[in-house]
DNA sequence: TATAATTAGTTGACATATGGACAATCTAGG
DNA sequence: CCTAGATTGTCCATATGTCAACTAATTATA
């Protein structure tokens, strides 16, 4: 049994902290990919699909998205309509698509990525490549224990 | 000029790491706070309230929850459908409401907050609070090179 | 004081996100 | 082989979020 005083302590502070500093950085995110006309959600498919020759169903796409299938139908239609992306039919399977880059996409995914690297450098600054290392490990494992308390909360 | 590699170093996964922790986190507090049948944005709408007697106009609201005015219409339309607050006409300024916690408004949140701050507490651990420092003052320095950062691309 | 600029809130169009219900398809067990 | 269960994707309802355009009201200024 724990012997917390519910108050808001420093703990508290520093997860709203966190949600703070995500939700600025994705925000930037935000203007920094309306150069190229597409949403952060958007890049982050053309970026997975990046390293996938074969492509991916949608159902891979959103266990690696983190996010409902259901969102990755509207996310892949809208992709489609702008030919980043195609669905290719699956023979093997013919319930699941494979969803592949277009050439086009591809372009644009590589002409991206290499501003996106260095806007990540420059965010950081002068900010000490240990520091970061510390911060790194702090998150994986805060991730965990978040995971971890997710699971407590699932359990009726 | 830089001289980077523009390549996905050790601080680009870093951001990345963040999002996801930030996630994580953001999800679970969703599956949390459905046990009282709201979600985060409006439990976050009542948490700045209650420190409020006097309420806060709806621009106040977004400036803290650091969200479009637009968007704070539709979240206060649900919360006053529900009586969590309640939309009171200001003599002084006829153009703004000044948003107010019903009594059963202030209940609900002076119900959750003593077990939001335990399941902040849980969440962090054995993680040592020196620790928890470190990472809080990373996260800061962070966001204020994020905000800089959106400025240089907000300039054309 | 008349008017120009600014501010507060709403609305509509849209993107992103969840969850439930559904049809089509695949897979396993009898 | 055939059915029961699981999986894949879509669609609907709803919530959250942005942005632009609009009204009403306030403030600043010429």
């Amino acid at each position: 049994m724990s012997k917390s005083k519910a108050s808001a302590g420093p703990r508290y502070q520093a997860l709203l902290q966190l949600l703070r500093t995500s939700e600025a950085l994705w925000n930037s995110s935000r203007i920094f990919f309306s150069k190229w006309d597409i949403s952060p959600s958007q890049f982050n498919v053309l970026n997975v699909l990046v390293e996938q020759p074969e492509g991916l169903t949608q159902i891979e796409l959103s266990r690696l998205l983190i996010m409902h299938r259901s969102n990755v139908t509207g996310l892949v239609d809208r992709l489609e309509d702008r030919k980043l992306i195609q669905r290719k039919d699956n023979p093997n399977d013919r319930r699941a698509y494979r969803v592949v880059l277009t050439p086009t996409g591809r372009k644009l995914v590589e002409k991206i990525l290499p501003a996106y690297y260095e806007a990540a450098e420059q965010i950081w600054g002068d900010f000490p490549v240990k520091k970061t290392k510390e911060l790194v490990e702090g998150l994986e494992r805060l991730s965990e224990n978040v995971e971890k308390f997710s699971a407590t909360l699932g359990e009726k």
